[in-house]
DNA sequence: GTCTATACCTAGATAGAC
DNA sequence: GTCTATCTAGGTATAGAC
């Protein structure tokens, strides 16, 4: 079906919607955003714009596909350095302070998906898997190192961790004031510390 | 200004407003609810229904704060109990799991209000402060009882026991299979484990 | 004080011209 | 690939009946 998007004009507006609706969306919020603001911004009217993304929602979700890229590659921590997850999942929330537009775009996005009928639906339900699914994997890799006891679920543990990052983030949205990074790495060291309690080794 | 609600029958239609708009929300979820639909299920038209509330965000807002109420009356764990905290906290968590409309009512508007323009946004924003704040005190209760050590922060174990709160439910939203009140309990046990680090008492 | 009817506005989506 | 015109849904404001 020749995809739209094929011809390279298509693809470079593409990308700068892209950039520009995050721009838009930082400044004016998630919910305040319209299509005729994006529009705008890019030099389109609302359906010329809407051509590229068929909608909305659509546009939204690619926004944060784009980010996950971005993201995966700069945080990822893949291979071997799971020794860090947790100053690694710090370096990521302390990146998530600088552009508090795209914490509430996903923020948002994330309760107006909870539908299953929901266009973004799939992606966040999927996000959730795969992330809890990483997650659990390094945690049993740093219980097969002895740094987290075998005794705590890994699927559970990632879970929690997952949702202190989604409440921090919900809770800071509300007041910048909270230091997601810090209480983030105390609950960490928490974890940490149900390994190594009090300097008594095992 | 003989406020309207003064008259038994205004009360009564309010208070029927607010059950029967429960029920849809349980039924159809927040996003999909519109004002007729609640108009029609109390037998009013749409702005018979906003004479009430005077728009959807403030009927919404009610619905919660008719709910806090409730919740605070049953399971507020005040005085005393406080070293039941975590029980406390897993029965609310329990609850919760047979009100999934009202789950998603919150966590959708959570979203959409933390725009501090939006009507409902000092509601959420409070209702952060407050939980904080009496978790906090709970937390240094307990530490006076020497049930947690009292190098943890209380501010912090209270904004990180709320953010996994919020963050289970989400997750849950997503898959009603993850047991919110087994992840709760299991990150609350930690909690307890960092007093009494593997029967070593100090 | 309680409620209806009407008219209005915003915002997203669709169809078809260019 | 982009625009104009048009449609629809849903929330809101106002006037006035009961």
């Amino acid at each position: 079906m020749a995809r739209q998007g094929s011809y390279p004009k298509g693809v470079a507006k593409r990308e700068e919607i892209l950039e520009k609706a995050l721009e838009v969306v930082a400044r004016v919020g998630y919910s305040g955003t319209t299509v005729r603001q994006l529009a705008d911004a890019v030099g389109l009217t609302q359906n010329g714009l809407l051509y590229y993304f068929g909608s909305k929602e659509n546009l939204f979700v690619e926004i944060l596909r784009h980010r996950d890229r971005l993201d995966d590659i700069a945080y990822g921590g893949h291979e071997g350095d799971s020794g860090d997850m947790g100053e690694g999942m710090a370096k990521f929330i302390r990146h998530n302070t600088d552009v508090p537009g795209l914490v509430q775009l996903h923020a948002g996005l994330t309760a107006e998906a909870i539908s299953p009928e929901h266009p973004a639906h799939a992606y966040f339900q999927e996000r959730y898997e795969v992330f809890r699914a990483r997650g659990a994997d390094t945690v049993r890799t740093l219980q097969a190192a002895g740094k987290i006891p075998g005794s705590v679920d890994a699927e559970s543990l990632a879970t929690i961790m997952l949702a202190v990052v989604d409440g921090l983030q919900t809770q800071w949205l509300y007041d910048p004031r909270i230091d997601m990074t810090e209480h983030f790495l105390r609950f960490w060291d928490q974890v940490g510390k149900l390994a190594a309690p009090e300097g008594i080794s095992r």
